[in-house]
DNA sequence: CCTCCTACGTACCAACAGGTAAGTACCCCA
DNA sequence: TGGGGTACTTACCTGTTGGTACGTAGGAGG
């Protein structure tokens, strides 16, 4: 067997859920499929600069197995393989909302500190 | 100096949120922070069953860096440390708490799973 | 004929996250 | 005098994560 649940007995929701997100890439991922609807392998390859195809498939199995994403062969000539989020997928990204809110202000400090910090009242962000 | 913003630039929020929550602590530390308003290191240490010393210390470092976090030192004999959430930290809190619903949905599935896996025939499906 | 395209699988390797154990300096209690 | 509690720090070691590079099979295009 693979590895049923995946680690050790959660302590809390955040927990579980977390555990599904945790990997350099999963996050983008969700993004991409839930912006995009369905993406082919090298649709989601270009979508997500400097990812390796290695990380790539590995996140997209694991994400199967975690039953977020859908993945449909086709036995066609050129294989074709079209990924999509399932419907837990699809919560999973309307729960991460809020999270990508507070994230986008975080980021906006930041860099607001930064321009403080760095080059007090030079530049005017569009 | 220490590393200002964190990893690279961000891609997008849900980046920004996870790279300060990823940590195998961090949401329990911010769980037990909100619960109880305040709290010392040892308490904290009780409260996180199996956390090391040097992981409470360093994650707790990393989220008063982040700005989550509030460090309060007392100049007492024994010494004294009290630990609470920041404004941001209380917001980020209030993020995840859909994506902990997310994760409570989602042990209740796998916990049904394994239940319909292990004894398969004895239950009726509705 | 040679190369690129598809969507991977595999082997190897470096970096990092996290755990263990010990040390620190001071005080209280028995 | 010894042990325990406070809040750490430091050194060392291991397991996981992720990156690089290469192999695959068939077809299309130059």
């Amino acid at each position: 067997m693979a590895k049923a649940p995946r680690n050790g007995p959660y302590i809390c929701g955040i927990d579980a859920a977390l555990d599904v997100v945790s990997g350099k890439w999963k996050g983008l991922i969700l993004w991409e499929l839930d912006e995009h609807g369905v993406r082919r392998f090298a649709e989601l390859r270009r979508g997500l600069p400097g990812v390796s195809e290695k990380m790539l498939t590995q996140h997209l199995r694991e994400m199967e197995a975690d039953g977020l994403v859908r993945r449909q062969v086709y036995a066609e000539v050129p294989p074709r393989v079209e990924y999509s989020l399932t419907e837990h997928g699809r919560a999973l990204n309307e729960a991460l909302a809020p999270l990508g809110a507070w994230g986008v202000e975080r980021i906006r400090r930041e860099r607001s500190d930064l321009v403080e910090h760095r080059d007090a009242a030079a530049l005017p962000r569009p």
